[in-house]
DNA sequence: ATATATATTTAGATGCATCTAAACGACGGT
DNA sequence: ACCGTCGTTTAGATGCATCTAAATATATAT
């Protein structure tokens, strides 16, 4: 049996992973848990110890197919629950993260297969996050941008926010963005300002939002020329 | 802040001060909770400094109002969840404990308040047990009997199961009993058989199962003669 | 009243997750 | 090649929840 705390270093390190290159350093993930790195150094051995992580000692550490089985798992408890709360109990999507975080350890299977055909099994969470199916086969991360590197005129379609900063996230709420948004590049001042248009109202953007805010061209409508 | 495991210990507490008067026993706790008497020894000392338990040693412990508080909250919870997992997840009345046990220490003040708001708060649990209300106040518990006192003839209504006893709620589901089930005693042969009457057919119940269903007089037709 | 049985508490240990302080390894800059 | 910085690990401690074994208090029975 696993904890719920070696269960977040699980998911902590898969995130990290799609981040950075492994292996993933202990200051990485010590900073990403909010925890000291001895905790960390400690933590890493007994996963190690279970052939969850390799770990090469004053490099970083790594997944183990095992470890990363886990750590989809858990992830997909997160993200199914995030889209029951968004969806069901009338939640904004800045406040399901913390929501979801607590539950996802303490949920059952069957919990987890009712929950899914509640939902009618999604494939993304509120996040615009890809939610990995029964079989826990690593979802695909599909290539996105960061709004702020586009240009003025381009037309954009929202794919995902981290989930992890609520006050971006309820920034965008409150400016009527989500995954699916279609927006299109006003102004992009080279200090700080940021302006883009939605459903023909200007919307300005804090440079931070915009750096983190991940987007993709929008659909042209001519497919093949 | 309180740990899961303090709060099953006043919840547990609060449970068994509805079965037998206080000081509950030490022993009694830890037949309870599947520990042994030491842990629960060492439990009462911490609750007791924290002012959530009154405890005489050698004599056994019982609630403050601070300690009722705290157990009333987590049965709000359980309740509220089991009531949800059986109206919106489609779980039978014997599948609901133990994830809202696994639950009820994990979900937000927020998130009960949406869960009572989308059930229509409701009053009464699958197994017939009182939900607190938001305030708090620990509820009545209508008096009931059990159906094994009751004699041939008697016209009666179910009340309440226990949601401990897995089996026997198994049992009552494939039977088609549940709280508000109406039934009137065919036979209760001294020893062992005991069979009633639900809607024109004969269900046949082990004495085991008679002795711990809780029952009251069927509601009669007329109401002031 | 005394002895015996039973329940409870004390004592001491374990594993978990965490911390701080100190030791140590890796690595880039001179 | 050496040094110093920075990151990592080791050492040792704490609080939690639990256990077993031993000591002790209470209740019961003669
Ligand atoms: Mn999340
Ligand atoms: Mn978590
Ligand atoms: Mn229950
Ligand atoms: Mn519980």
């Amino acid at each position: 049996m696993l904890s719920d705390v070696m269960e977040d270093y699980l998911k902590s390190i898969y995130n990290l992973e799609r981040e950075h290159e492994p292996p993933i350093a202990t200051s990485t993930i010590a900073e990403y848990l909010d925890v000291t790195p001895p905790t960390v150094t400690s933590m890493a051995e007994k996963l190690e110890s279970r052939g969850l992580i390799e770990r090469e000692k004053y490099a970083g550490v790594e997944l183990t197919p095992d470890g990363e089985t886990v750590a989809v798992e858990v992830i997909r408890h997160h993200r199914l629950l995030e889209s029951f709360l968004a969806t069901h109990l009338d939640y904004d999507w800045d406040e399901v993260h913390d929501e979801a975080d607590a539950l996802e350890h303490h949920i059952s299977e069957e919990f987890e297969d009712r929950l899914a055909e509640k939902l009618g099994d999604p494939t993304v969470d509120p996040h615009g996050d890809p939610i990995p199916n029964a079989d826990l086969e690593p979802p695909e991360h599909p290539d996105t941008e960061v709004l702020a590197d586009h240009a003025e005129g381009d037309a954009l379609v929202v794919a995902r926010a981290s989930d992890r900063n609520t006050d971006e996230l309820r920034y965008l709420a409150d400016a009527g963005v989500q995954p699916g948004t279609e927006l299109t590049v006003t102004e992009h001042a080279p200090i700080g300002l940021f302006v883009v248009e939605i459903d023909g109202e200007a919307v300005h953007l804090p440079e931070r939002v915009a750096e983190t805010l991940e987007v993709r061209p929008a659909a042209d409508e001519v497919t093949d020329a």
